[in-house]
DNA sequence: GAGTAGATCCTCT
DNA sequence: GAGGATCTACTCA
């Protein structure tokens, strides 16, 4: 699992909404680990219509609304019933910048474009109503040109913003790649 | 520059 | 009815 978090690290995520393609390399990522990881959704078992997408085969987008305003989205990762997902926590624009400059209404750009889950949502035009997509369909998918970082250049640490989860919220389950300007800087 | 509070709404209890 | 896989802006030093 924590593998497939790392291997995303490098690849391409492509949208191409409303006939305007968007890409960006992901260069941040956190795992959550199904059952037994108090941070995920799925933690216990636990099942409801907004999580139903971890539980299905992996290689779909699970996108969920937090604090009403920021948008998450993730890949589910493993296979029926197994509900393991990867956030994607920040991306290096690829192609399609100015698009993604227009639907975060900024002039230039500047880190904060992709840096941060809801920011990059925001810029891929990612919504809930993409939810339970395939990552293989022609709108919503992950490329890969190849490029792959190195061993040394991909740093883990605990994850963001899952204080509540209690021991398992310092679990070094999130990967970025070290010195990058779109890695969200806040370390808890 | 660092720390803190507010925004804001869907989902689950 | 409460809280959350966050970000931003504003205050204070």
């Amino acid at each position: 699992m924590l593998q497939i978090a790392k291997e995303l690290l490098g690849k391409i995520l492509v949208t191409r909404f409303d006939g305007q393609l968007t890409s960006g390399r992901i260069v941040e990522v956190e795992a959550y680990n199904g059952v037994i990881d108090k941070a995920a959704h799925s933690f216990g078992g636990r099942r409801t219509n907004r999580n139903e997408v971890m539980y299905a085969d992996g290689g779909v987008a699970y996108v969920y609304l937090c604090y009403g305003i920021h948008h998450l989205f993730n890949v589910v990762t493993h296979s029926k019933d197994t509900p393991h997902a990867i956030l994607i926590r920040a991306l290096e624009p690829v192609k399609g910048i100015d698009e993604m400059l227009y639907r975060v209404r900024k002039l230039k750009l500047d880190n904060s474009l992709t840096r941060g889950p809801g920011n990059l949502s925001k810029a891929l035009g990612i919504f809930t109503k993409h939810n339970g997509l395939s990552l293989r369909s022609k709108d919503l998918y992950i490329g890969d040109d190849g490029f792959e970082y190195a061993k040394k250049e991909i740093a883990a640490s605990p994850r963001i913003g899952v204080d509540y989860a209690g021991d398992d919220a310092l679990l070094p389950y999130r990967f970025y790649v070290k010195g990058n300007p779109y890695v969200s800087g806040k370390i808890k």
